[in-house]
Order: structure tokens, then sequence, then C-alpha cells
DNA sequence: ACATTATTTGAATGATTGTTCAAATATTTA
DNA sequence: TAAATATTTGAACAATCATTCAAATAATGT
């Protein structure tokens, strides 16, 4: 179906077709959020924003396969979300960006209001 | 595999418990960032922070079928990002909630400095 | 060199998702 | 009432995704 040109807001998509932000950030804004949009990744990322932890350690606290937890922290550092530092055969994973900290936290709060 | 208990950090495991963010929260927060984590959902988000428009104005702007503009602004819709009021034959859609649109842009921002 | 442990990886699975198409609603106009 | 327009809806499809399992790496200790 098509919109006959005399129903739609010309002016307003003018407007909006000036400012529209770039395919590129489209596309790198959108993969953090669903990076963020998944349960298990959620919790990994609230998890390390409290403390450094280990592959290990992660899959304790929110019992679940270490192999899950090692697919899903990939696709974290991918995105440089978190990083990630060897000792021993160990590897400990933290937060990479304080942005992102703040953008949970704020999505947090955000739900918390709702209620 | 299991870890051994004394590999793991027991302490840091603990203090995480201690403060853990509650499943529902976890749940709500990734839908709105699941919501959040398609590029045509945030091109729509990213329109309307700029103007007020209808099902047509956005299916033009965003150079895809009404047809899957409404099945997205359903989504939408549910999680209260937007809010729709009827005007004649049209709907016109805009935003709900700032809160929202600063976790967009404070993305935007993040992505943009990363270059 | 061998066994043990922590993590990563790849393939396979079922489940979820985005888009399309056709049909159904709802509102306006003739 | 009938035709036209804007939007919504449901079914169907391919594509993507999360998880599991088994096997592969990598590092340590014996």
């Amino acid at each position: 179906m098509k919109c006959e040109v005399e129903y739609i807001h010309e002016d307003r998509v003018r407007r909006v077709e000036e400012k529209m932000i770039e395919e590129e950030d489209v596309s790198d804004v959108s993969e953090i959020f669903k990076a963020l949009g998944d349960p298990t990744r959620m919790k990994i990322m609230y998890s390390l924003s409290i403390e450094e932890l280990c592959v290990c350690d992660l899959a304790k606290l929110i019992n679940m396969s270490v192999s899950a937890v090692s697919h899903h922290l990939r696709i974290l550092r991918n995105l440089r979300l978190v990083k990630h530092k060897k000792e021993g055969k160990m590897v400990l994973y933290s937060l990479d960006d304080h942005h992102i900290t703040d953008l949970i936290s704020s999505c947090i709060e955000h739900v918390q209001e709702e209620r």
C-alpha cells in the first residue's frame, strides 16, 4: 500500500531526514543494545560492574554452564564492552567502559521508577 | 566441567551475590535493550525523538513497508517506549519517555567517541 | 612427559525474530 | 451505503540466536 502525498507530513519528514542518524551509527548503536538485550549477558555485565571475575565465577553466579558464559563473553569482548586479562590458567574479566555501566544503571533506575 | 572450590574467588562471588540485581529487573531491563537492539527500531526511535510522526511517515523515512513498521511499533508500544494518538484515520506516534531518549543519545555519543 | 584445570571453540539443536503478504479494522469522504 | 485510505493483525518464511555437547587449547604442577 502506498501513502498519498497529501496525507504525509512532508515538512516533518524532511526535517527528520536532515538530522537523520548515519547508517553506521545505527548499526553500531543497535549492536550494543542487542548485546545488552539478553538476560544472561545483562547479568554478566551487572556482575562485572561490581567485581572483576573469572569465567568460573560468572558461571557459578548466574547458574549457567562455563561454555555458555564463555560464548556470551566473546560477544561482549568483540564489542569491547568487557576486557580480559590472563592470570595463570584463569582469565579475569572486567568492564571496559564506564559509559556502558552508566547506560545499564540508568535503565535499571528507569524500570524501577515505573512501578 | 566443574570448578574446584579453591580456584573460585569465593569472596568476590559472595559480594556480587549480595548486590545481585533482581530477576524481574534483569528481565525488564534486557527487554528494553533488546527492543532498542534492532536497526529498524533504532531508526524509528531516533526519528520520533525529533518529530511526532505517523506510520506512513516512518515507513517513508526508513524505507520500509508500512506493515513492518507497524509490527515494530507494536513492540515499542508494549514496552511503553512510544505512545500513540489517533487523528482521523492516522495514528501519530511520539516518544513516551525521555529517559530512553537520553539512553539512546549517550550510546550514540559513545560509539562516536570510539573512532 | 603426563595429568589436571580453566577456558575457548565449532557443530548441532530448538527457539526466537524480522519481514512479507494477504486479509481485517477503522475512519473519512462521496 | 460504498469506495478510499491508514493502520493493524496473523500466518508463513528464512535468518539469527542461545544453549548444549564434545573436543581442542593453554597453563600449571607432578
